[in-house]
RNA sequence: GCGUCGGUAGCUCAGUCGGUAGAGCAACGCCCUUUUAAGGCGUGGGUCCUGGGUUCGAGUCCCAGCCGACGCACCA
């Protein structure tokens, strides 16, 4: 083989004279492993690591982290992703043929290995191995670095390679690891905590005709058979109300939702979120399932990785305010100020209420509504001292055109959002089941749209129809799951507990 | 979309004032039967993101573009 061969050129050589030697990486099935990694060393004593004799042949398997040849021995450790166990090869206890092929691997091939245990001079639980099997050939070299005392000296430090390649990174990266798969629990607790409260888990149509339950601009593709153009939906909002309004009195979905806007460390094109709706419930006890669901799965989560920021305390009832009176309190601006948009504007000039980060005076502009601009009052200066876990009560009417109207204060509406560490996490209300006032509240969005809103809310006969058929009170709420695994890992971007996220190609 | 910074070997990075492209690890060859960032001796490896320009000469300076990171904007 010459010297200037590609490395791909020549792990096909040693693919060659694996096969020669009747080691061929791709031609086994299966591979019985006695124990993990961690199994192994957790029962190290159990399995005779010490005894001199009798002691039981264990069978592992995984990819090959690391090489120390030394002539006629060598020491190897194996990763099969739960963690690493050494392996100590001897050519006359392996046999020529083996011992070859041992000579042919390289870092990131995957083997199984049949052997006991025993403890190296240096003190490390090993494997004495008796019997080596080939189980693949990497043709690429992977980035792994060499490490001691669990830190890394070389590995995959780009994070467009590591998001591009992931498989990359959650072989060589352990902390990036560790957060996806803490995000693959939380989705299964959070299903846990709704399964065992006899919520119904439903899966509901991602095309759709026109998309609603949100305001964001739609994806749009074409239905051949139909010659039809439909959307992917931005949120499953109508449809789980639908199932309400037949007679199924807890229904939650998990499902991804796609928003056709920019990427940031918050934000990602498609997005997995969940939603539930509970028949005959208010908001106070959409409040305490909130908390119960955080409760729930934070208990069942490591803790962060990155301990430099602890975890919010879940274990008690979450702070409850009033939307309109933390504007007050950090703005000055009453609720009498806020009553008209005429008014707001003047009071703001008047004040000279400055945004507290870039000190900029705050001017009523793209917002052509009081709602909007009340909005952007909390999004400023409320939102970041929202740092333990809150609900903030109250949302103005028009940014909510799905949420009961407040009986006792006009303009606004039976709704919250939870917020935690300065973030919003989950978005929450007491539904509207006036088949009468949907009805106009779309109107009123439908007017909207044809001024130019591209993302206010379309009419949707379907979902009226359903609720002039009769819908129970109900309350409903919505949370971003990327947004909470963000939480609960201490991931400071959303991309960090996306498997794939969206990439430019390159 | 705007601004700042970045892109050099498989990986992690250095590269001075514009003067033959560098290191460690990985790879390849040889030695080595308890090493662990194994060690010793030797060898090979580059579209310096792309395309123009300035210059006797460009990884380096200028322009445009691509990709990324961060910030802003957008985002109920």
């Amino acid at each position: 083989m010459s010297q200037d061969a590609s490395i791909r050129d020549i792990r096909l050589d040693k693919l060659a004279r694996l096969r020669e030697l009747g080691f061929d990486p791709f031609g086994v099935e299966r591979f019985y492993r006695t124990d993990s990694a961690r199994g192994l060393i957790e029962r190290f004593a159990e399995l005779g690591g010490e005894l001199e004799e009798g002691k039981p042949v264990i069978c592992f398997a995984g990819r090959l982290a690391s090489q120390r040849l030394m002539g006629k021995a060598a020491f190897a450790h194996i990763s099969d992703g739960d963690g690493k166990v050494q392996a100590y090869f001897k050519k006359d206890e392996l046999g020529e043929a083996a011992w070859d092929a041992f000579q042919l691997l390289d870092i990131g091939d995957h083997v199984g290995v049949e052997g006991t245990l025993f403890t190296t001079k240096t003190g490390e639980k090993s494997i004495h191995v008796t019997e080596l099997t080939v189980l693949s050939k990497a043709l690429q070299p992977l980035p792994l670095g060499k490490e001691k005392d669990g830190h890394q000296w070389y590995g995959l430090e780009d994070v467009e390679q590591r998001y591009r390649h992931r498989h990359l990174d959650l072989v060589t990266n352990a902390e990036a690891r560790e957060v996806l798969l803490t995000r693959s629990r939380i989705v299964r607790a959070v299903r846990e905590y709704f399964d065992t409260r006899g919520f119904f888990e439903v899966e509901t149509p991602i095309l759709q005709l026109e998309a609603g339950g949100a305001a964001a601009r739609t994806f749009n593709t074409h239905y051949n058979a139909y010659d039809l153009n439909v959307k992917l939906r931005i949120s499953l909002e109508l449809y789980l109300k639908r199932i309400i309004c037949g007679d199924v009195p807890k229904v939650y979905e998990i499902g991804r939702v796609f928003r056709n806007e920019g990427v940031s460390n918050r934000h990602n094109p498609e997005f997995t979120l969940l939603e539930w709706y509970e028949a005959y419930a208010n908001l106070e006890d959409v409040m305490t399932t909130v908390e119960e669901l955080f409760r729930h799965v934070a208990g069942l989560v490591n803790q962060p990785q990155k301990s430099d920021k602890s975890l919010p305390d879940f274990s008690g009832p979450w702070r409850r305010v009033q939307l309109l009176e933390e504007i007050e309190r950090h703005t000055g601006l009453t609720s009498d100020d806020l009553s008209t948009l005429e008014k707001a504007k003047r009071a703001l000039g008047e004040r000279e209420v400055k945004n507290p980060v870039t000190g900029k005076r705050i001017v009523a502009g793209a917002e052509a509504n009081l709602g909007g601009l009340i909005e952007k009052l909390l999004e400023v200066f409320v939102e970041p001292t929202l740092i333990e876990p809150t609900f903030v009560v109250g949302y103005p009417i028009e940014t909510s055109p799905l949420a009961k109207k407040d009986p006792e204060r006009p303009g606004f509406t039976r709704r919250f959002e939870g917020y935690v560490l300065g973030r919003e996490i989950c978005n929450a209300f007491s539904e509207i089941n006036d088949p009468i006032d949907q009805r106009e509240r779309f109107e009123h969005q439908v007017g909207e749209r044809s001024r130019g809103d591209e993302e206010a809310h379309p009419m949707d006969e379907e979902f009226l129809y359903a609720l002039e058929c009769g819908m129970p009170p109900t309350g409903g709420c919505g949370i971003g799951i990327d947004r909470m695994a963000m939480l609960l890992t201490g991931s400071e971007h959303l991309r960090e507990v996306l498997m794939f996220p969206m990439m430019k190609p390159n």
